[in-house]
Formats: C-alpha cells, structure tokens, sequence
RNA sequence: GGAGAGGUGUCCGAGUGGUUUAAGGAAAUAGUCUUGAAAACUAUCGAGCCCGCAAGGGUUCCGAGGGUUCGAAUCCCUCCCUCUCCGCCA
C-alpha cells in the first residue's frame, strides 16, 4: 500500500507513476475519500470524548448513591448516535484502504518507461551459448527417453501441469538445493558481491526457511501478492491459500510485529513448492517442465531498513548472477521496464536463461524490490533512531528449480541422449558427471 | 475430532462492571554515586489515528469479531491460537 500521506502532499505524482504501470488512479475521489474519513473521525472522537465524560460523572454520581437518570438518557442518545457513526466510520475505513490498495507503488525513476513486455531492457548478454556438433532437443525429449518426467500418468491422476518428476533429475534438483543453501550461507562469498558491486551493507549469511505452504486470507492480501483470479488456489473448507511462491509466506512472516533494527537485515532462503493455477495460459508452454502447476522453488527474502533497500535489492542481483555463473548457464538479464514490474514492485529484474532445445530464452529468475509498499499494509516495522518505520522488502529468485533442471537437461546435453552434470554440483551428486 | 485450562505492553505478571489515566517486577536507555564496573538510587520507557507550525490536545488498541450496559480487559456469543489429557495420524 502506498503511504497515503504522499498521496496527500503529491497527488500528481501518483497519478502520473500509476500511469507508468498502465494504472490509472481518480486522486480527486481518493482525496475526498481521505477527507471524509478524516471528518468522521474527528466527529466520532468526540463523540467518544464525550461517552468518557459522562461515564466519569456517573461514577462519581454512583459512588455518592445519587444516579441521575437525565444523564443515564444522555448516554442512551449518545450510544445510538457513536454506533451509527462508528458503523459508517468503518465502512468509509474499509472503503479507502481497497482504493487504496489499488494503486500501485511508484516505480523508482531509473526504471524505463514501456506499455508491454517488449519495453523491458536487455542490460547484458553473460556466458557463452553452448555449441552442438547435433541438433539439441528440447528438456523434455531428453527427460522422456531418460525416463526422468512422466506427464502422461500425471494428467490421468491430476491433470494438465503436472508431472512425476523421476531419477536424474530428482537427484539434480537436490544437489541444487544443497549448493544453493551452502552458498548462501557463505559469507566470503557474500562478501566477495558485496565487495565486487560497492555495497554498503554486511556479509550476514542467509538463513534456510521451510515456510508453510498455506496461508490465511488476511495475511495474503495485506502481501500484495494474492492474485486470486488467475494465479493462487483456494481451500475453500479452511480459508486457507496454497502458496504461489515461498515468497508469500516468507514476506508475511513478521505480520503485524517491530522488528528490532540491530535484527537487520533479516535475510532467509526459503524453500518450498510453489502453486499456480495458470489460468489463462491455455496453450502455452504445454510441453516439458517449464510451466506447471506446481513445482519447487528457492527464493530469498529480505528485510531491511529503507536505507539498505537499494543494495541489498543489487545483493541479490549479484548472487542470483553468480549462481547461474556457477552453473555455467548463459542469460540475458533484463531491467523490467514499468509495464512489466508488476504493481507492488518498485523495481525489477529478470534473468532470461538460454535454452538451446528450444533455441530461445526463458525467464528463470525475478528480482524484487518493493520498498516499504508491502510492509505498510502487512505493518511489518523497525525502530531507527528511536522512529518506528516500515522496513523495505526485497525477493529474488535463487532458482525455480523445475526450468533450472529443463536448463541444465537442455544446455547439458550429450550426442548420445545423456545430461552431464555441471561441474559445482559433483559433489553434491556423489561424484557422477551424467545423469 | 472430544474434554479441560488459557491468550494482558519487549518479557514476566496483577486485574471478575466505574480514579485502569492497564498495578507491580524484569529488561532497556540516561543520570547520580564510583578510578572503572557492579550494586543502589533517580528519571525515561508500547503502538496507531485525528487536530495543531509547535508546545500540546483528543481518541483507539488487553487474541479477532459481534453483543449486553449510561459505562467492558472484566459479563454473553462466534471464531482463531496456545497448553494438558484422550482419539486419529507421518
């Protein structure tokens, strides 16, 4: 949510960076919304001023056996009257913060202008694309003659999107999980990024998370991330959410809480398999791993004080960069122009990897940073200085485990049908080098 | 799922209808004392919202939401969560 007091003070500012995201935004409705509100309250605080004194005189009139019934209607009337403002007071309350939650945050000024997808911005091509003396095939020709993905029994038993994930593969996806968390949990690397991009902030290692998978209504939305039309599940029976990304259930974790500002920041790795309904992307991506309903991801999580934000949003560019370095993957890694950051964002990246099976790019990799526009509404906060303020939020891709395991099978693959194994990840997988 | 006990501020904890303006303690911060520290003493010490240039004033919040009452942390209802026992279960 936005900080309504800018709304306030700069109303043409919001319009036009709501604009940029192809949002428009009625300031003037929005203004006089706030404006009402503000009038209700007032009124309905002294109202309740008002309740206090006359409670007050009845004690006292109580205690010296004298109630005075005048005063007792006085307070009948005035109940009535606080009920019927407090009900609308309410009502206008719950009104503002939904137009409120409409709007989205401003994108920083160094994100490029655009009205599509196509305006994102190719900043640097990395990595060598590899080179076949065959025609490389797609993951999932690979996949299929090595027995390593069944969609076939995994339609009959759950329907499109799904897959059983089989041998090599399975193993590949937890050699990636150990290398990611080992990494992340290296500061002399952490540094060494740190070091390599002029970053003004410490080496503090990330912590491992295996949040829950499902979540309230109420959290969910306070996210930002709920994207209940197209995207996220429903169990109905106990208003609970399957999660879209460990994302969700990371950013929501300190809902409602202070955090202590020598706790920052407070980074996490979180783990978990991730659900999405994929509505409205009928056709596409049909074939292989790359879009399901589910699958598992690792994403990172941070929370920092609004003057880290910036550098620990470039910490995790840096660690998303080197890892997929460290998997010897080739990539374009895009500045997301305003169309496509998305409404809670202030600013984003993506990492496009290069699959040569299919001879194009995939995004595999999202970065995030949404200043204290999620922490407003989750009221997720820190002390600076002795002032209470909203802490900044940054999430990132480490990797998207099912179209990183499509990647390595396509940028990996041998003449005679086998996937080798990237070197980093060996050890991981007892020494063998294909799968 | 069944039975019972609970949920109060950073923490512990008192409070069963009206000076609660949430006692008391701990922790924390500052000061006094001290060579320094500890101890002791003194002071400060929750978060919102609204009005105000400010000083300050008003108001809300005792798990959440309703209700009763002139008045609710306190009484009633629904829900959530925690703990104990039973049942089921990886």
């Amino acid at each position: 949510m936005i900080d309504i007091q800018v709304l306030r003070d700069n109303p043409e500012l919001i319009k036009e960076k709501s604009a940029q995201k192809q949002v428009t935004v009625d300031t003037e409705s929005l203004l006089k919304l706030d404006q009402g509100k503000r009038e209700l309250q007032q009124h309905v605080d002294s109202l309740r001023e008002r309740k206090n004194e006359i409670s007050a005189q009845m004690k006292t009139l109580t205690a010296e056996g004298k109630p005075d019934t005048a005063l007792i209607d006085q307070g009948k009337m005035l109940k009535v009257e606080l009920a019927e403002r407090e009900d609308l007071l309410k009502k206008v309350e719950e009104e503002l913060s939904a137009a409120l939650r409409l709007v989205p945050n401003p994108a920083l000024d160094s994100v490029p202008l655009g009205t599509t997808e196509a305006d994102n911005v190719v900043l640097r091509t990395v990595g060598e694309k590899p080179q076949f003396d065959f025609d490389p095939k797609p993951h999932w020709d690979i996949a299929n003659e090595r027995g390593f993905m069944d969609k076939e029994r995994a339609a009959k038993i759950s329907g499109s999107r799904f897959v059983y994930l089989k041998g090599g593969l399975v193993k590949l996806q937890f050699a990636l999980m150990q290398f990611v968390i080992d990494t992340l949990g290296d500061e002399s690397v952490l540094q060494r990024l740190i070091d390599d991009n002029k970053l003004a902030i410490p080496a503090k290692p990330f912590t491992p998370v295996i949040p829950p998978a499902m979540m309230r209504t109420e959290p969910y939305i306070a996210s930002a991330r709920l994207n209940a039309e197209e995207q996220t599940y429903k169990l109905d029976r106990d208003d609970l959410w399957m999660n879209a990304s460990a994302e969700h259930t990371l950013c929501t974790m300190y809902w409602n809480e202070i955090l202590p500002a020598e706790e920052l920041p407070i980074r996490y790795i979180g783990y978990s398999t991730s659900f999405r309904r994929e509505a409205g992307t009928y056709g596409k991506d049909t074939e292989g791993i790359i879009r399901l309903h589910q699958f598992d991801k690792l994403e990172m999580e941070v929370f920092s004080t609004a003057k880290t934000g910036e550098d620990e949003h470039k910490l995790l560019i840096a660690i998303q960069e080197y890892l997929m370095q460290q998997l010897g993957l080739s990539y374009n890694f895009v500045q997301k122009s305003t169309a496509d950051i998305g409404k809670p964002n202030a600013s984003g990246n993506d990492i496009d990897c290069w699959f040569p099976g299919q001879d194009r790019y995939i995004e595999t990799h999202t970065a995030d940073y949404v200043t204290d526009y999620q922490a407003r509404d989750l009221n997720t906060r820190t002390k600076v200085d002795g002032k209470t303020e909203f802490v900044h939020t940054n999430d990132a891709t480490a990797f998207a485990l099912s179209r990183i395991l499509a990647a390595i099978t396509e940028n990996y693959q041998t003449s005679d049908g086998l996937v080798r194994v990237p070197e980093v990840l060996q050890n991981y997988m007892g020494g063998v080098k294909t799968i």
